[in-house]
RNA sequence: GCGCUCGUAGCUCAGCUGGUAGAGCACGGCACUUUUAAUGCUGGGGUCUUGGGUUCGAUUCCCAACGAGCGCACCA
């Protein structure tokens, strides 16, 4: 399908080529960022300017009769920070590094020669293009580059977004990604921010004596969290694979094979919905430390956390939303059961009040065991409430069939969360290393579930692994997706991965 | 999975209780060597997401499908 727009290109690359010009252009060295050249004095006398050579993209175009005005784009920017101009009325105007620079070019008929002013004419928004020349300012006072050779680096062959109004449509900016980020600056500020977080949570962990690993995506059984799996298949083997939904059960073997702090980042997947919150395949950190607990594993996830914000800046004292959140430590600790009793106003461990709660809640309690039940509560009146950071510890014990169960109270397990305004974005435990009882617990069934959306799927070859010897250990699993939303003050999952799922087109 | 909303030119958007579509930018032509949302004149560009229905007539109303956004549910 062939709009004017698209012909009218096509046009002008067989003109480039007609001129003997290669319209993709071939290696370019020895320019400089435009950053750079932005920094170099623009007043000189004009036969004392400097000489710079420039590459990027075209992206605005003013045309004289002898004269054309271009503004050229690379990502060398960063020195700017800039408020969103958002019209979305629910969210406050965010900082942002704007990662790109621009600087005008002249290309005048005189200067610019025959052929390149046979090539000024074939150009379009969106070309690629290199540009040598003196750099000075205009009689207007405008940083320019005032060319003397133009290379082609790269035509465009479809018409980018309106300079003004730019991409606003989402379903578009998701399915032509690369435009988005070249004309949204706020997208790639928070691509290379999540670079820097988990570049920074990397050497804070190597720094703590972790080291990284590779475990495998296809399992054989997919267990380590509580979620539907994808299903695979492997011909030569002629068996059923399951994409994981979890890092833990081979990193716990890891443990078992002496290697005392491991940790991965890595995907996984599961097949769920898709929400502001969800992507079917994320990110995660899990880690393991032999010797330590869950509380080893909360000073930890602070210092990681913290770090990250170093890493990025703004402070403790950050914003998501309308909301402020203060990360300034230490981080509050709240038990389970406390949390309950607050919010809910009876105690997790009366059946016959939380029975009448969930009813009153309008939940379907039929079969459903006490701590599925308590927890569902928790969810509902608990959750939206913890604006945080706060760790949630000791859980309902029958919701955590991985966890240790605390020596004082069987019914609890050494289990924390970090909440973060509502979300759930660190999961952590004190790992059960008793095989004999892992083979309980992954054999007890929590009534009325399935066994597919259970945590408890009967792994023997990781139960053997166990029987081995495994340390006791601290084990934290964190949601990098979720943690670069809250730091960047993102309000969807889609914004901090940069090719979201979508259902394909047509 | 359920509910609400949306789908009009390459992009951003108008389009009144139903009479087969407009603007700005982008694109083509003419003029201009100091413009910067360049300007002036001018031209081309649309299966109004798709398929049915109602109607003399549908971009508009109804139904369905497809795609998307938001909310709810699921995610023990």
């Amino acid at each position: 399908m062939e709009n004017a727009v698209e012909s009218s290109r096509l046009d002008k690359l067989r003109n480039i080529e007609k001129l003997g010009v290669d319209p993709w252009g071939q290696r370019f060295d020895g320019h400089m960022s435009i950053q750079t050249i932005l920094q170099l004095p623009a007043d000189l006398p004009e036969d004392q300017r400097p000489g710079v050579k420039a590459a990027g993209r075209i992206v605005s175009r003013r045309i004289g009769g002898k004269v054309h005005w271009l503004d050229l784009r690379d990502w060398s920017g960063q020195l700017t920070t800039r408020k969103t101009t958002s019209d979305d009325d629910k969210h406050e105007a965010s900082e942002f590094t704007d990662w790109s620079s621009r600087i005008q070019i002249m290309l005048g008929q005189k200067q610019i020669g025959e052929i390149g002013w046979a090539l000024a004419q074939e150009l379009d928004l969106g070309d690629l293009v290199g540009i040598e020349g003196k750099f000075g300012k205009t009689k207007r006072g405008e940083p320019t580059i005032f060319a003397e050779k133009l290379t082609f680096l790269s035509k465009s062959l479809e018409p980018h977004p309106d300079k003004w109004s730019g991409l606003s449509d989402m379903e578009y900016r998701l399915r032509h990604r690369y435009l988005d980020l070249t004309y949204n600056p706020e997208l790639l500020d928070r691509a290379l921010k999540r670079v820097k977080i988990i570049r920074t949570i990397r050497s804070y962990l190597d720094g703590q004596g972790f080291c990284e690993v590779e475990t495998p995506t296809l399992h054989a059984i997919a267990g380590g969290a509580a979620a539907r799996p994808f299903k695979t298949h492997h011909n030569a083997l002629d068996i059923p694979l399951f994409l994981r939904i979890a890092l833990e059960l081979h990193l716990k073997r890891l443990l078992v094979g002496g290697m005392e702090r491991v940790y991965e980042i890595g995907r996984v997947f599961r097949n769920e919905g898709i929400s502001q919150k969800h992507n079917p395949e994320f990110t995660m950190l899990e880690l393991y430390q032999a010797y330590g607990n869950y509380e080893s594993m909360m000073d930890l996830t602070e210092g990681m956390v913290l770090a990250a914000i170093d890493a990025i800046g703004g402070g403790y004292q950050r914003s998501y939303g309308t909301q402020a959140i203060d990360f300034s430590p230490p981080w509050a600790r709240l038990a389970y059961g406390d949390a309950f009793q607050q919010h809910v106003g009876i105690s997790m461990h009366d059946e016959a009040a939380v029975k009448d709660a969930a009813q009153k809640t309008h939940l379907a309690i039929a079969g459903k065991h006490h701590d599925v039940l308590v927890h569902e509560l928790f969810e509902h009146k608990v959750e939206h409430k913890l604006t945080g950071p706060v760790f949630v510890h000791d859980y309902p014990a029958a919701l955590c069939p991985l966890t240790k169960r605390k020596a004082a109270m069987p019914t609890l397990a050494e289990r924390f969360e970090l909440y973060i305004h509502g979300m759930e974005l660190a999961n952590a435990y004190t790992e059960l290393n008793d095989p004999i009882m892992q083979e309980q617990t992954f054999s007890q069934q929590l009534a009325g579930l399935p066994e597919e959306d259970s945590m408890a799927k009967m792994d023997h070859d990781f139960i053997r692994a166990q029987r081995h010897g495994m340390p006791p250990a601290g084990g934290l699993g964190v949601g990098i997706d979720r943690l670069v939303m809250l730091l960047t003050n993102t309000q969807t999952i889609r914004d901090v991965i940069l090719f979201p799922l979508l259902r394909p087109e047509k």
